[in-house]
DNA sequence: TGTTTTTAATACCAATTTAATACCAGATCC
DNA sequence: GGATCTGGTATTAAATTGGTATTAAAAACA
């Protein structure tokens, strides 16, 4: 056995199979994806050697070889010669986009317990530059949630939604999950353009925040589409900057 | 069955007909154009191959071949032989993220005109935790590359990028963008994972940048990998908060 | 009605991928 | 410094992929 192997991989086994409609390397990708981003391998640990997986799983070492090259070109693995293959931090691979979807599950994957303060919730006509924003006709009306939102009972960011009315006819008509809710009306979201950036927090909003007048404060405005293009939602959040991140992975090629 | 069909396809059943107006590969082609179009198949990159088709269907290779050769014209699909088919990525909206490569990019296509000051260009040991970024020995060599980048000759940005001797032996060896002459060594950044915060300027930075003291700034911490994983760089940036917006679309599917 | 075009099948060809074995080279550890 | 860990690479055979030629029936057309 493997010197380097911490405590017999902690990998659970599993039968690959020629028969079935995936190739070998793929399915034991597939696995080891699993176990990784579950969380059942941690951060910077060690895999088996190469030699120790294609023994255990019942393949060749190339087909090891392979399944663990597609993971790190996903990103959540790298090797070193002479040492190993080692676990990526931040492999938040379903937390990608989540940041973009939703404050809950956005917290919940920071292991943090969110809370939902109402400042305001309620229906009035859009102001020129929202009905811009939105594709609306002056008049049009919107609904308008205001929401203080705090991550283990600390206050963390101020958020604003716009939403036509003929999108949301009720604002009061949900808990929980905004996107859940349109999507529950037949109204998914599916696209969406940010604009980051770094501002002063105005004394209002600061106070909201419980932070002195001035400080600074992550400023993400945000217009969610339709998947036909209509705008379906405008937000402006304010994020404490001293507490809150705001993560994006890409790809360059 | 075939060994290397992606899980089922995903593909629903349906009953061709010769007695219908329709020729065969047209209604074959109107129906996978239909379970592409309304995003059925868009989590399987990969279509059945072409022999799978034709059993499911209970028609002949050539006739699938049609269909699938039809549905590429429209430039839904493209074919690799010893691969199989593929349902094209325009087809989902494409992400623009390339306001993340370079700074030099990013301002042209903001109508800028960039320019760049070097605040400090040499070698020396890593640090600790610049080693844990960069996945570095202690002690190993870092390029350290230390810019102030200006839009339209107004200081916006500072810059310091990180990046191991072993793929930037010279920090001297270029002029212009840092990720071309990585290309051009051979060391392509492929991936990039971002971390962006609202921070208060600390004095030095604001100085250089001709902010006042405890100005906004957006902090952006990047680190940059290539192909197999490695980490290539690592930078972080502090972008003036009164002039600089990050802009991200995405896909919320 | 004879001719051409379209449709759809079968059979065989060529490129690619898959997955194995055997051996090479860099790192680590004593 | 030399075992002996680690990953790296070259070579191979078999399986799977799409590519193509040939054929015949059906449909369209003159």
């Amino acid at each position: 056995m493997s010197l380097r192997t911490p405590e017999a991989g902690g990998i659970e086994p599993i039968e690959l199979s020629q028969d079935l409609p995936l190739p070998l390397y793929l399915q034991l990708a597939k696995h080891l994806r699993n176990q990784i981003t579950s969380g059942k391998l941690a951060e910077y640990d060690a895999l088996p050697g190469e030699r120790e997986l294609a023994d255990r799983f019942g393949v060749s070492r190339v087909t090891v070889r392979k399944a663990l090259s597609s993971l790190t070109a996903e990103g959540l693995l790298n090797k070193r010669q002479g040492s190993g293959w080692f676990i990526n931090s931040s492999t938040h691979v379903e937390q990608r986009l989540s940041a973009l979807t939703s404050f809950s599950e956005d917290m919940a994957s920071r292991g943090l317990q969110s809370g939902t303060v109402w400042l305001d919730r309620s229906i009035s006509r859009a102001t020129p530059e929202e009905a811009l924003l939105l594709n609306l006709r002056p008049g049009d009306q919107v609904a308008r949630l205001n929401r203080l939102r705090l991550a283990d009972k600390t206050p963390l960011a101020i958020e604003l939604s716009v939403v036509p009315t003929k999108y949301l006819p009720d604002p009061f008509g949900f808990e929980g999950s905004l996107y859940q809710h349109l999507r529950n009306l037949g109204h998914p979201p599916h696209r969406a353009l940010q604009r980051l950036s770094a501002v002063r927090l105005i004394p209002d909003l600061a106070r909201q925040l419980e932070l002195p007048e001035g400080a600074p404060a992550l400023y993400i405005e945000r217009r969610t589409f339709l998947e036909d293009g209509a705008p379906l939602e405008f937000v402006a959040s304010h994020y404490r900057g001293d507490a809150y991140d705001f993560v994006v992975e890409l790809n360059l090629t």
